[in-house]
DNA sequence: CACGACACAAACAGGTCTGTATCGATCAGG
DNA sequence: CCTGATCGATACAGACCTGTTTGTGTCGTG
């Protein structure tokens, strides 16, 4: 169910897909979506958390195989997340779409999507500081800015664009960051 | 009644806001709201077009100021960029948002949007071409990754982050555009 | 077998949305 | 002064929304 869910809020926004439709597309009653979960914003908010999950599961699979080399390690991520970026279907981060479809930031999604941004630029910091950047907090915030603009750019991307484009961006940022 | 609608629109977002709060808030009726705009997407698209409007005027003006020093100018811009970014009531990139409502990429506001986004990576590579990059259209791709970045990563930035994060970056990005 | 927890189905309540229709007031030009 | 165009106000239509209620079935466990 929080499956379908997810699937109908990332394809076509949260707020034009209605419960009805929820309920129709995973083939259960309406009374037991509002058994699990209380409300429809609480169903956005996990959503979001389903999300993170599965966002921080690729990220450790891919940083597993790269526990000694943190540009490797940097530069996998950049590899998987231009992929996926450049996926056909690819829609753009759901945690910033979701932000950008509810303005109140003390709605149940906007903190889990919060939490995401807050722990994303946290593992950059980790990243940095073991590259032996100079400034690890200002390289994990350029790197930041860097991969949420890839995020939202998909559409203005050239197919096969993104991932030579965060690559060069990255290696570009972080011989700078030492150097300074 | 534009006006009032795009306050609306930016303020609480597009698809919060209904046409009956647009005309109560303008003090207008609603057909008249209806005899100037066919549909509320109609509106919604007009919103875009006012805001892209105004968006070039400001850059145009700060451009208008370093006409014969493109890095002078680009740093100008993050200025200004990076000012409005930290505002407290800063609610990210208009384009961004509405595109992250619609996911339908023929409503109208979306190629408003995606017009937008396409000419603001062309003025970049102007200014990356009079830079003397050597490749220009990477270093624009790279500066609209960044600053597009930072219009969605507002709530992240702590405050009065963004514009010395955009311009350290833009230095690094341009530095390592010219040893290429 | 019996019971309780959970499932589906369907109707409903109360509200909101876009867009239209109707009516009266105002105002400018001939 | 008359006519026509534009405006505000209001009610309405028809659809959709979230969340609740009611009733019925079904399944696992004691």
């Amino acid at each position: 169910m929080l499956e379908t869910a997810s699937s109908l809020f990332y394809r076509h926004g949260v707020r034009s897909v209605g419960v009805d439709l929820v309920v129709l597309e995973a083939g259960v009653a309406k009374t037991s979506l509002y058994r699990h979960f209380r409300t429809k914003d609480d169903l956005i908010a996990a959503f979001l958390e389903r999300e993170d999950a599965d966002f921080w599961g690729g990220w450790d699979r891919v940083a597993a195989r790269h526990t000694d080399d943190p540009m490797a390690e940097l530069e996998a991520h950049l590899d998987w997340i231009g992929e996926r970026v450049a996926r056909p279907n690819y829609r753009g981060c759901p945690q910033l779409n979701v932000a950008a479809e509810f303005p109140q930031t003390d709605h149940p999604a906007r903190k889990v999507a919060a939490a995401h941004k807050r722990e994303f630029r946290r593992r950059l910091r980790g990243i940095a500081e073991r590259l032996g950047a100079s400034r690890p907090d200002e390289l994990a915030g350029q790197l930041s800015l860097l991969i949420n603009g890839a995020f939202v750019s998909a559409q203005v991307l050239g197919p096969g664009e993104a991932t030579p484009l965060l690559k060069a961006t990255a290696r570009a940022l972080i011989a700078a960051s030492k150097t300074a």
